[in-house]
DNA sequence: ATGTAGACTGTTGTCGACA
DNA sequence: CTGTCGACAACAGTCTACA
């Protein structure tokens, strides 16, 4: 089935993570140096960021990478148990 | 500093975890199902892969996507504490 | 404050060939 | 088995503008 919509998925994972700090699109933009047309883009889950823009994200959210990453993957595990 | 050779550390990353399991280039690459010469760009810090290209390569290395970022991340912090 | 659209630049990722 | 090259298609990421 192969899913591979980890866009989707990260981008749940993202706004989840900038609400939860009562920051704007706008900001989160701003701060990691990316534009708010794609932030929004990504929350959509219509891109996939490379390597690079989780690691400007996460520095922002103030959280590592990895536990970014870490997220998407618990996700994503839930969805593929409901799926046989 | 701003460093910003995270594909460099990716790289480096991906190679170690691909040379531990004894698996060559093309091997990963098949079992991945990306481009053999893409893998050696990686490897060499030429390109920064998207992230579901990262849940790939770490799906076939047997690891979780988070622990290959959390490789890179640990890195990353060694070089930039060697930096001041 | 956010979504979307269109046009654009740059980079990811593919492929064939050769050292 | 790996590095590199050149050509290419596809997509990441920017920017202006309007709802």
């Amino acid at each position: 089935m192969e899913i591979d919509n980890i866009e989707s998925v990260f981008g749940e994972v993202l706004q989840e993570m900038r609400k939860k700090r009562k920051m704007s699109q706008e900001k989160l933009a701003l701060q990691s140096n990316l534009d708010r047309t794609y932030i929004s883009m990504l929350e959509r889950g219509a891109r996939k960021p490379t390597i690079t823009t989780v690691f400007k994200l996460a520095q922002v959210l103030g959280i590592k990478p990895s536990q970014l990453i870490e997220k998407v993957e618990e996700i994503l595990f839930e969805k593929e148990i409901a799926e046989n």
